[in-house]
DNA sequence: TTGTACGCGTTATCAG
DNA sequence: CTGATAACGCGTACAA
């Protein structure tokens, strides 16, 4: 394999010549420069970025910990970060942890030895024991959906309290008035809880009718737990007109309960989901349902800890805009 | 940050005898042995994989390509490569090339500026132009859901043809003799050709009526793509009884329309999928599909590339077993 | 404008 | 069993 040395012999230079031609700095005549472009054409020369980080200490490359890669929500998300990281020639190392904390660990350690530049930590809460690692060593954090109150670290997320509060509304507005609610895990300090909170507020800022039983939650937000959450939701208030779904895959699982339960959507029973997935335009009848926007929030997340690792200061928080996409699942009544 | 050199001094030792301690070599006491972890814990030193892949040539990385992240069936798949990789120590870079032939070449580079120890390249066709490049640095690569027929490049996916074939003749066994395919782009030799050759097999093989016009080919295997390419066979053929779509996403497509065009599926029609993403138990009805096992390909694509890397020889090409999957998207007819 | 020489943090090969 | 020391490939003061 060549290396600069080699290129510096053939073409009679030295290594800082061919070295600054290399870093676009000056010092050179144009005819050097020439020359020199062309045995590193020659010998099909390439910089070694491993040595190069040896000394830069930088190694262009950013480390992203996701609970799980497959899951629709966050691919769209690590494609976001992706895009902006290619740009400025920096490469996105991928982790999924499982949401183990142990195995978040070891990613972490991994990361530091390979020196990553930064690490975007997505979807999931930040634990002491991560930041203090993190901050020992200076490795610069953002948060991506997700976010910490007690902890410095900066973080892009939608406002899920009011994206929820917005839904709700949404719902009443378009008359209806006996409204449940399917959640995600009450334990969720991140995507839990803030739903439940928006869902009642609007509730009772618009003096809908609300008890506790009116909201079941399930383990996490997958479709099954939306179809399990709903069938003991329609059964203790057969009376619903409308049911908020705390995720695009729960208000799948929701709609399809009610096809075997034979229960006409948005006929019957309108449903609103959130998050805006792909399959939610793919759906019979397609979702009513709160967008956040993953592959901006996912090149925000990029840009943010661009700019942390290139200035060392640590910017504001970014809390993207969602909207509700009206499609086919919610109906107006009287 | 502290360095070997610290460890060293702080604990009366040379660098030589920290470096074999964490190398797990030979050649210390255990009292030194336990002096020297005793001073690593206290500096919380941790070594520098940079200066590490300097001398030993390895980064203990490898690169991933593949057209988009977020699509659904690449995700699963990267999942795969990331669990084993994982399991070495090794990390994963993602790139996506959205089939974009400069782009593919700018990330090539890059990975190899990066060191990577090997490349898995996903879903797509391996142009000449690729592979000069890979095989001009001796940078190991494995296909996966790919394969190429003129390069010596080791690859795993599931048979094509055959899986189709099987697809089209369960339609057949439950009684269909009205059947048309709604197929991806007739140019992709990959995933688009073979399928629409195991159709026409299939239905030969069984003496099943077969036209030209019993085919209609979307430009990729998108939900819209099948959408639309169905309401052209539909219209053409209304008598048909049964559809094979060439991917989950076409086959939601086609039940989306069916839907709205009122034609009852399974009831009037039944449609096989190709894929069995997680979206094809959450359809109206449930998907009867051939599933790809992705994880696992990914999986094996991962360990072929490990063993590239590690013994240098070219492992031999792994084809994956399909299934069918039987849910209730295709009904029995006399 | 150009070249020399040192250092980045490790591993590995020698001596001792 | 242990310790100097030379690589690995590159960037960069400093000198010429």
């Amino acid at each position: 394999m060549a290396t600069i040395k080699d290129v510096a012999k053939k073409a009679n230079v030295s290594i800082a010549t061919v070295s600054r031609i290399l870093n676009h700095k000056e010092g050179y005549t144009e005819e050097t420069r020439k020359k020199v472009l062309q045995t590193i054409e020659e010998l099909g020369y390439h910089p070694n970025g491993v040595a190069r980080g040896l000394i830069s200490k930088r190694t262009n490359t950013i480390g992203v910990l996701v609970p799980s890669i497959s899951s629709m929500i966050v691919s769209e998300m690590v494609s976001g970060i992706e895009n902006v990281a290619h740009q400025t020639g920096t490469s996105v190392i991928v982790c999924h942890t499982e949401s183990n904390g142990k195995k978040t660990m070891q990613y972490l350690h991994l990361l530091k030895e390979k020196q990553v530049d930064g690490i975007i930590f997505t979807s999931e809460i930040l634990k002491n024991e991560y930041y203090e690692f993190l901050n020992k060593f200076n490795i610069p954090v953002v948060l991506l959906s997700s976010e910490s109150i007690n902890l410095p670290v900066p973080h892009v997320k939608v406002d899920d309290r009011l994206a929820a509060y917005h839904a709700t509304e949404y719902l009443i507005k378009q008359g209806h008035s006996k409204i449940g609610m399917v959640s995600g895990n009450r334990q969720d300090m991140i995507a839990g809880l803030p739903r439940i909170e928006g869902f009642k507020m609007a509730m009772e800022m618009n003096q809908v009718p609300l008890s506790e039983s009116l909201i079941v939650s399930g383990r996490g937000f997958s479709f099954k737990d939306g179809s399990e959450a709903f069938e003991k939701l329609i059964s203790a208030h057969p009376e619903l007109t409308a049911v908020f779904a705390a995720s695009d895959e729960m208000a799948l699982g929701i709609i399809s309960k009610a096809h075997k339960m034979n229960i006409d959507i948005p006929g019957r029973l309108s449903v609103i989901g959130y998050d805006n997935l792909a399959i939610s335009e793919m759906s019979i009848p397609p979702l009513t349902t709160v967008a956040q926007p993953m592959l901006k929030m996912g090149e925000s997340a990029g840009e943010m800890i661009m700019n942390m690792i290139n200035t060392g200061t640590v910017p504001e928080n970014c809390i993207v805009s969602h909207k509700i996409v009206e499609r086919e699942s919610v109906k107006k009544i009287n």
